[in-house]
DNA sequence: TATTTTTCTTAAACTAGTTTATTTTTTTTG
DNA sequence: CAAAAAAAATAAACTAGTTTAAGAAAAATA
């Protein structure tokens, strides 16, 4: 018995009432839900006509590799969040992967668009992205790292707990042994 | 006599159809057309429910100012082109200034959306706006400086012409200072 | 639980980019 | 077109962040 009750409750919130039986049928109707163990690539750069994925359970990444084979986090997601390419159906230039063993709604670049015409404010939602990510745009622009780390602890600590030094330092868009200094750095400062 | 033939010639693009009458008249409703002279602020960060602008003639600049005072150029924009803040209504963290005498048309949050509803898929128009900022964010991370230069040289040649050096290593992530010196360096290659 | 693999730390030498200050060049304006 | 103002160049001393490499600690697996 597949348990959309995470999903449900978020159209609920996002409809800000309750859904129908045959709503909810209608809802489910366009998600599969899939798990996946660590480590695991959801998306690859070059594909097109990508999926986008809710998150029941884990943390996933999105990154890219750049030129010279490194690579970037650019979104983490875990319970309750959305994560996906918002420039399909074009060729996607990102990787997708999870970080922990993860179960996850997928739904496709279609069924999304329609979706969300149907219950939900498609501009509305992908506005809050572009907003959040030029947050952070602005915020690698005019802040050191150290400022980044700290704002990251605030806001999202659990993450921080979560994820492999190696993958917060790649979203900061430092190297591992920079944030390692960092942090050994602060520790002094006590 | 205002000369709206540069937006109605892009609302045309945009439908891929021509216009009726009615739907010119339309349109035209929705908008003012204003002068503007070199370095006029045309929007304030804090402020809310802000305008967006579709430029006839000119040059314009969306910046923020972090806490220390410096300016970051988030996007330029010229004639036939977009410029705003879509994180509005909310209340925004952006100046939006004219870096050239400059005409541009201007239209309210609301009447934005309830045009684009009507004639074009303003979240095509939003998730274009946010692989724009996604690349350039990508860009500033994973290469130097002297890169970006070279790309935004080579995409852009027109904007290299138009703005002052400061505005440019602003639009870089760095300071007229090292933008000066990687010109330097590049003269001296040849 | 011993072993292998993955992640993190430390160090040292390096490069990209900043800061402050001064001078030169270019642009604007009376 | 002269004077003033704005923009760009240069230099020198500095800091943030990288690279490479080696060892330590932690986590995963047999």
């Amino acid at each position: 018995m597949k348990d959309y009750s995470v999903l449900m409750s978020y159209f609920k919130h996002m409809k800000k009432a309750p859904l129908s039986e045959e709503e909810e049928a209608d809802i489910r109707s366009f998600f599969s839900i899939k798990d996946f163990k660590k480590k695991t690539l959801l998306m690859k750069a070059g594909e097109a006509n990508t999926k986008h994925y809710y998150v029941a359970k884990g943390l996933l990444r999105l990154y890219i590799i750049d030129q010279s084979g490194k690579e970037f986090n650019i979104l983490f997601a875990s319970e309750r969040q959305w994560i996906g390419d918002l420039g399909t159906p074009a060729e996607t230039p990102y990787f997708l992967e999870t970080v922990e063993d993860s179960t996850v709604f997928t739904i496709s670049e279609n069924n999304f668009s329609v979706l969300y015409k149907r219950y939900i404010n498609l501009s509305r939602y992908i506005r809050k992205s572009y907003v959040f990510l030029q947050k952070r745009f602005v915020a690698i622009l005019s802040k050191t790292a150290e400022e980044n780390y700290e704002e990251l602890e605030r806001d999202y600590p659990e993450l921080i707990q979560r994820l492999p030094q190696y993958h917060i330092s790649s979203y900061l868009g430092v190297t591992p042994v920079f944030l390692s200094k960092i942090l050994a750095r602060r520790i002094k400062k006590d």
